[in-house]
DNA sequence: ATACATGCAAACAATTTGCATATTA
DNA sequence: TAATATGCAAATTGTTTGCATGTAT
């Protein structure tokens, strides 16, 4: 799923097009990676200074009841990207950044069948780290860091 | 960690033996598996019926600090269950009693480098589904509602 | 006796809802 | 215009905190 994607179905299910909605849209496009409610108000706050986390909250929720965004829970705190509809995959999520990129791998293909006694409906595979990006920025302020202790 | 551990660490750090905190100890060893801040003070208030969530939250954080428990998030809802210290495995959740079971597989075996790039630092790896007793219960159940609906 | 534990009430944060108003189609 | 979207304020839920009191060591 993505942003015109997204505004086709919307219009197609008779929902209206606003700035707000497209707007978060672009956001999940820009970021291509988790985002919570706070970041999305964060984000949206220069464009409209006045927007209220009910219409985040209102719209995510939508767009989760769409199959637009699916939800997932980072660290305690709950956060959306675009639902993958093509085929099944799993995530490395960037704990700094929030960034995911795909693997296609799956591990439950080789565990079928672990235990005959349990019904398997579903699993959660994810892996956590951090992006090569990321992984710049926190060496750079990590050698700030140290200078700084040095006196 | 058990029950019986756990008794111990708290005294060897120095916080008290309570009836509250071994009952909640207790309810763990009992259940085997994942509870909820909920589910505890339900548990619990029959034998306490003054109980308050606050000495459940605190005590639950408490046993959380001293790795006695851990927290995962299932469905939303955040639930503890005792810290897994002998070696790193993942488990089989069963949706409808919450009882855990051990399995011996990781994934990230398999996947060291999977992205040369993504530097790694933990993953989660859950099976979701139904133990054995609870299908039984979810297809009495479910026998019943279509004897139910039939007149 | 002293430190830790608990209950109460209040504070908080995240999220949801009712209602009046504004906006899109 | 008719239906949906939004902001506001208030309600709800889950969790945390300050303070006075109770209890284990």
């Amino acid at each position: 799923m993505n942003k015109n994607e997204a505004l086709i179905l919307l219009r197609a299910k008779g929902f209206k097009h606003t700035d707000k909605r497209e707007d978060i849209l672009e956001l999940f496009e820009e970021s291509g990676g988790y985002l919570s409610a706070k970041e999305i108000q964060t984000a949206l706050k220069d464009a409209y200074p006045g927007i209220s986390f009910d219409t985040i909250y209102r719209n995510l929720s939508l767009f989760k009841k769409l199959l637009i965004l699916e939800e997932t829970e980072l660290d305690g705190e709950k956060v959306f990207q675009f639902h993958c509809t093509e085929h099944h995959h799993h995530h490395l999520i960037c704990l700094r950044c929030g960034k995911t990129k795909t693997i296609e791998v799956c591990p439950m293909q080789d565990l079928s069948k672990l235990d005959p006694d349990f019904k398997v409906t579903g699993h959660k595979f994810e892996i956590y780290g951090y992006c090569k990006d990321c992984q710049e920025e926190l060496r750079r302020s990590h050698v700030k860091t140290e200078r700084a202790g040095v006196h």
